[in-house]
DNA sequence: ATAAAAATATTTGATTATCAAAATAAAGGA
DNA sequence: TCCTTTATTTTGATAATCAAATATTTTTAT
C-alpha cells in the first residue's frame, strides 16, 4: 500500500515535471526556435478553429486581453498568425493561423499522438480501461477539490 | 482505438492543465497567501533534506543560481528560510527551511498524499500494477524521446 | 609556497510574461 | 443624439529569469 502511494507519487511527479521541460526545451533547439512555450500555447488555442476572437482565445489561455494582444503581436510580427477586424461589428478582431502557424500547430498535434501511441500500444483492451478509468478518478478528484479554481464557467 | 486515443489524450492534458491551475491559484486564497508558485517550488527543493548548498537547490530546481539567489533572498525577507555559510567550505552557502517554511512544505506534502489515496482507493491490486506499468511506460517514452532534455546532471 | 585555476555564490543589467487600470473605438439603446 | 456597454489596445508596474561580471575561498601545479 504504502509502496504503491510512494511509487505512483514519483511516477506522476516525474512526468509532470517531464512535460514541463520538454515544452521549455523542444522548441529552443529545433526548427521552432523564435518560438516561445507561451507563443506554442497561443498558437494551439488559436489553432482549434479557423478563426477566433482575441476574447475568446484570451479565455482559453486565461490571460488578459492586455497579455493577448501583447502575445498576438509577437506571432504577426513573426509570421505565424494574423490579424483582421471583423465587417458586422468592427470592434472585434479575429485572429487566425497563417501557413506556419498551422506547421507548428501540427507538429504539436504529431507529439501528442506518438505519446498517446507510446502508452496504448502494448496495453490490452483490458488494461486500456483502466488506465482511463483511473484517470478519471485524479481528474475528478481535482474538480471536487478544486472546483471553485478549476470551473470554466 | 481511435476512441481510447482522444480520451487519453484529453484526460492527459485537462489533468495537466488542472495541476497548472491549481498550483497558480491555490495559493493566492489561501493563508499562503504573500507566496508565488515558484517559491513554494523552492521551499520544496530546500525542503527535501535539513539543508542543502544554493547549487544543489539550483540544480534541483533547474535555474541558475542568480537566479536562487534572489529567490532565496525573498525566501528568507518572508520567514521562510534561512541561510548560513558553511564553516568547512567557507564558498559555500547552505539554506534550510524555518518552522514556517517546513509548515508549507508539509501542506504540499499533504496535497499529494490526497490526490494519490483518491486514485489508489477503489482499485484493485491488479488494477494498481497496470496504471503504474502504463504511468512507467508514459515516462519511459519521455526519457527515450528526449534524453538530452531530461538528462539530469 | 605562491601563483594560477577552479569552485561557489552574489550582483548587475537586460528580457519576457504578466496584470490592472486607463484609453480608444464601435454598437446599441433611451 | 447622448449614454452605456462591449471589445480591444496601450500604459505603467511587477515577477521570474538569464548571462556576464564580480567577489571570495579552495585546490592545483610548479
Amino acid at each position: 500500500m504504502d509502496k504503491s502511494y510512494s511509487v505512483l507519487n514519483q511516477l506522476l511527479v516525474d512526468i509532470f515535471n517531464d512535460i514541463l521541460l520538454i515544452e521549455q526545451n523542444a522548441l529552443k533547439s529545433g526548427e521552432l526556435s523564435d518560438l516561445s512555450i507561451t507563443e506554442v500555447h497561443a498558437i494551439e488555442a488559436i489553432g482549434k478553429a479557423t478563426e477566433r476572437t482575441m476574447g475568446e482565445v484570451a479565455q482559453d489561455l486565461k490571460v488578459t486581453m492586455g497579455t493577448l494582444t501583447i502575445m498576438v503581436d509577437k506571432l504577426v510580427r513573426k509570421g505565424y498568425a494574423e490579424r483582421f477586424r471583423s465587417e458586422e461589428d468592427r470592434r472585434v478582431v479575429f485572429v487566425r493561423l497563417t501557413k506556419k502557424g498551422e506547421l507548428v500547430y501540427k507538429l504539436h498535434e504529431r507529439f501528442h499522438h506518438e505519446m498517446i501511441r507510446s502508452i496504448i500500444d502494448g496495453l490490452s483492451e483490458e488494461e486500456e480501461k483502466i488506465l482511463i478509468s483511473s484517470l478519471e478518478k485524479l481528474k475528478e478528484f481535482f474538480r471536487k477539490k478544486y472546483d471553485l479554481i478549476l470551473r470554466k464557467e
